[in-house]
DNA sequence: ATTATTACTATCGTTTCGATAGTAATAATT
DNA sequence: AATTATTACTATCGAAACGATAGTAATAAT
């Protein structure tokens, strides 16, 4: 995996945009936080089609950056296992914070989801997306 | 202008990366909401170097979802003069979220820049950068 | 009148994307 | 046990986007 300082300053939001910053890695990352995805099939299942070399591509990427693990479970050898570390659980605000800025602002533009508890309070929504996966966790070591 | 429905799906944070992720729109917004950028010139001259193709680009795209307006004030009719519409400056939000998971994350990888005031209380530091947007907004019709 | 600045556009080689097909390993089915 | 299906990829290759540089037209400054 080629780690060649692709950073192009030291601000921290180019910095976060320089490894997210791409039309798929944030969308990879809310089907496994919100959706509990799990294997490359049930990522690849997704209404927006990613094409299978970029999700490998993807997720090589953000395994380098540790915001996944990839493990294989005994009982399944086929199977690989993603799942989100802590560096990954923390990006459920930007996640949360596309989704009500896209709710917000959109609907001119494009059919929107209606999502529902939207309306609570922003730092709740965030606790659960992050205690419901962290929850899930659990079942792996 | 191009405004052919390029959107993926009806996910809120599909549409959202559909209009702003890429690498450099969020960065246009950075400088527009925390440094006051106003002028192509302005935008620029940032550490990280956008081409101008690209940044004028990403000006009309921005322009075409409403994000930002362009105009030109009567005492200089080179500069245009760029500004951020309530849409944009609701950017806030996921500006802030993406300096504080760079800040958080992203030092073993990168040099990250050391900011003041991000110990503060979020929801606090979101308020002062769109009110001092805001204020700033006020010389202008 | 000349030079500088601003906001671009044009060009063009490089990189990335993205659709499709193919493959190797494992698992399920008959 | 043999065949079929599934999973997680890799390979290919044309299309789109990026990015560095140069150029230009309008305005402003000297």
């Amino acid at each position: 995996m080629k780690m060649n300082n692709k950073f192009r300053s030291s601000c921290p939001i180019a910095s976060t945009l320089d490894i997210v910053g791409d039309k798929w890695s944030l969308l990879i990352i809310r089907d496994m936080i919100i959706k509990h995805k799990r294997t490359f099939k049930e990522i690849s299942d997704s209404d927006e089609k990613i094409a299978p070399s970029i999700l490998s591509a993807r997720l090589k990427l953000l395994e380098s950056y540790k915001l996944i693990t990839k493990r294989k479970l005994p009982e399944n050898k086929k199977e690989n296992i993603y799942l989100l570390t802590k560096k990954g659980i923390g990006l459920a605000p930007i996640i949360i914070e596309f989704t009500l800025w896209g709710n917000n602002n959109l609907r001119e533009f494009n059919d929107i989801d209606l999502i529902d508890g939207l309306e609570s309070d922003k730092s709740m929504i965030i606790d659960i997306v992050q205690n419901n996966y962290s929850s899930m966790l659990i079942q792996f070591g």
